[in-house]
RNA sequence: UGGGGCGUCGUCAAAUGGUUAAGACGCAGGGUUUUGGUCCCUGUAUUGGGGGUUCGAAUCCUCCCGCCCCAGCCA
């Protein structure tokens, strides 16, 4: 693709960056990052930061750093940093020796807030958090001052170190900036900075019993990184007058915010807390379900990094709410698997198929293709014999007008094999078919007719004898509702039918030889990866994605 | 009812006063096909509402309406 070709329309946030590039600020530098808490797992939503932040400095050859924003000892976890990195490694990005920690600067931010109170721009408070919210007003009133708001620097000082000492309990003080009070924005009204909090902290133990608050934090943190553009999601805007007044009170190097609307996906929720709930609560299996939205989740479900950061990219970035609907996230994992992953023949739910008039001593080996959108997949071979399986619902007895498969008397292709007819089904006492009766043409060897006819229907199959058993796990959306939140409880939205496991799968038989997730098509069902389940002895396959199905929108259609 | 932000196809989302208002997904129809898959073709909106400025408005002004965020010693 030459420049001239590419694609014009970008989005805001890369509209300011070749703006400061064009006029040289930073000296055309680009540097971002992503800053995590590391309190939980991450999920799509956050996908959506990641790629935003580090794409964008790629794109514009800079750098990125991966920041753990541990300032918050209360819910944070090395549990929760190991995940992170593995999710955004596995979406493949590589933050080479940019790892960094908010922790890693306590002792740089407490000098910086010693200066804030130098410049009488910081004092310590007494007042009980209670107080506090007294004192802070309303949306519509002004709060009122602290009466501790006027204290001496040299007090102020010697209260803050003392604080930092370990001289008060903790909830007893805080630093606050001194800003406005009557401020018609909230984050303004002298937010507190520094709370004394004894708990021990993940990275640097019992060092410190206050920690700093996000708000003084997270824009010293940017700063001293050198980070030129800050891309975080819209609940911080009015959070950036706060972010500009520390950096512009400490004089120190002052990075842009940006911010950016946050990803929403139809039949899902993407909030921590909702999330975890249904974790805690039994309602999946965990945050790898796969039929979570967390980057686990995905993954587990079958889902490639690949198709994750095409989504990203396809549902742009701008500021206004918005749901994107999911049938675009399985387009794109549907248009990346289709691309690389090997066929298979599997059978969910088997019918078993004799041929009649085929030897029942004799098999032979029929070459498959293992990929017809990649001829570098090339072919295997597989056995065929008397007995077989094909899905249950390939046969009908009375068919439906459209219904193009095996029915009685009717031709159909077997896959690569033969072309079969129904002469006959056995039922059981209840009247279900419980076995076919058919006979193959020897002249349609490979699925061939040499004299030309056609036949309307192939179906996939396997060789009774020759196949494996599987499990297989079905997923669907995990909520009825396109958006789970309209409810008065999302909880009472979730789809029963969102999980539905089938024991008596036939597989072919290479599918044991198959890694943990890699991705495979069953033929004419969908995308299945090996579930972490499996064992030696059994197989489980989760289906990331069925295929597109235009036969069950013919019967949709017609009802 | 304070402040901040946002309203363009069913869903995302372009358009930066001059285009028939992009594109993608979805949906509908058709073609190809040894996967009812893939692929290909066709169709699918006058921009929240009213006024105004202008030769010309989704873009500018104005009034209204609607939605989201903010009252943690969370991030």
């Amino acid at each position: 693709m030459t420049s001239a070709d590419k694609e014009k329309n970008i989005d805001f946030i890369r509209e300011i960056v070749e703006r400061d590039i064009r006029e040289g600020k930073h000296d055309g530098r680009v540097h971002t990052r992503f800053p995590p808490e590391p309190n939980g797992y991450l999920h799509i939503g956050h996908a959506k930061a990641i790629c935003i932040n580090f794409d964008i400095a790629e794109e514009y050859d800079g750098l990125y750093n991966l920041r753990f924003d541990d300032t918050n000892p209360v819910k944070e976890d090395v549990e929760y940093v190991e995940s992170i990195m593995r999710d955004i490694r596995w979406l493949g990005f590589d933050w080479e020796d940019r790892l960094y920690y908010a922790s890693d600067y306590f002792d740089r931010m407490y000098i910086y807030a010693e200066q804030l109170i130098d410049k009488g721009a910081a004092y310590v408070c007494d007042l009980s958090a209670e107080e506090v919210r007294e004192h802070r007003g309303t949306l519509t009133e002004p709060g009122r001052n602290s009466p501790w708001r006027n204290r001496s620097i040299e007090e102020n000082l010697d209260l803050f170190r003392r604080m930092k000492a370990g001289e008060f309990p903790d909830g007893t003080r805080t630093l606050r900036a001194k800003i406005d009070m009557a401020s018609p924005n909230m984050n303004m009204r002298d937010p507190a900075i520094y709370r004394i909090l004894r708990k021990s902290h993940h990275r640097t133990g019992d060092r410190w019993c206050i920690y700093p608050m996000y708000d003084y934090a997270h824009c010293l943190e940017d700063s001293i990184e050198g980070i030129t553009h800050s891309c975080c999601s819209i609940e911080f805007e009015d959070h950036r007058p706060l972010y500009d007044w520390f950096l512009d009170r400490l004089d120190i190097f002052h990075p842009q915010q940006i911010e950016f609307a946050r990803l929403n996906l139809t039949y899902t929720v993407m909030s921590k807390r909702k999330l975890a709930m249904l974790v805690e609560n039994d309602l999946v299996s965990g945050w790898d379900d796969p039929r979570m939205p967390t980057l686990s989740g995905l993954r587990r479900r079958g889902y490639t990094p690949e198709a994750i950061r095409d989504f990203i990219g396809r549902i742009g970035i701008a500021k206004r709410d918005s749901i994107v609907d999911m049938a675009l996230l399985e387009y794109c994992i549907r248009d990346d698997l289709n691309r690389r992953a090997p066929r298979l023949m599997a059978v969910l739910d088997p019918l078993k198929v004799i041929i009649k008039n085929y030897p029942s001593d004799k098999s032979e080996e029929l070459e498959f293709i293992n990929n017809p959108e990649d001829s570098s997949a090339g072919s295997r071979m597989v056995q065929f014999s008397r007995e077989l399986y094909i899905e249950r619902n390939d046969f009908q007895e009375e068919p439906h007008r459209k219904f193009k498969r095996l029915s009685p008397g009717r031709e159909v292709r077997l896959r690569y094999a033969y072309l079969v007819t129904c002469v006959d089904s056995v039922k059981d006492e209840n009247g279900n078919v419980t076995e076919l009766i058919c006979t193959y043409d020897p002249e349609t060897r490979g699925g061939n007719t040499p004299d030309g006819r056609k036949v309307k229907g192939t179906l996939h199959w396997v060789s009774a004898v020759h196949s494996k058993p599987a499990e297989v796990r079905l997923y669907d959306r995990l909520f009825t509702l396109e958006n789970p939140l309209e409810s008065d409880d999302f909880i009472d939205t979730i789809n029963d039918e969102s999980l539905m496991v089938i024991n008596r799968c036939r597989i072919e038989p290479s599918a044991a030889d198959l890694a943990i997730g890699e991705p495979v098509q069953f033929e004419r069902q969908g995308y299945f990866c090996k579930d972490p389940d499996s064992t030696e002895g059994k197989l489980v396959f989760n289906r990331t994605i069925s295929l597109r199905d235009t036969w069950k929108r013919i019967l949709k259609n017609q009802k």
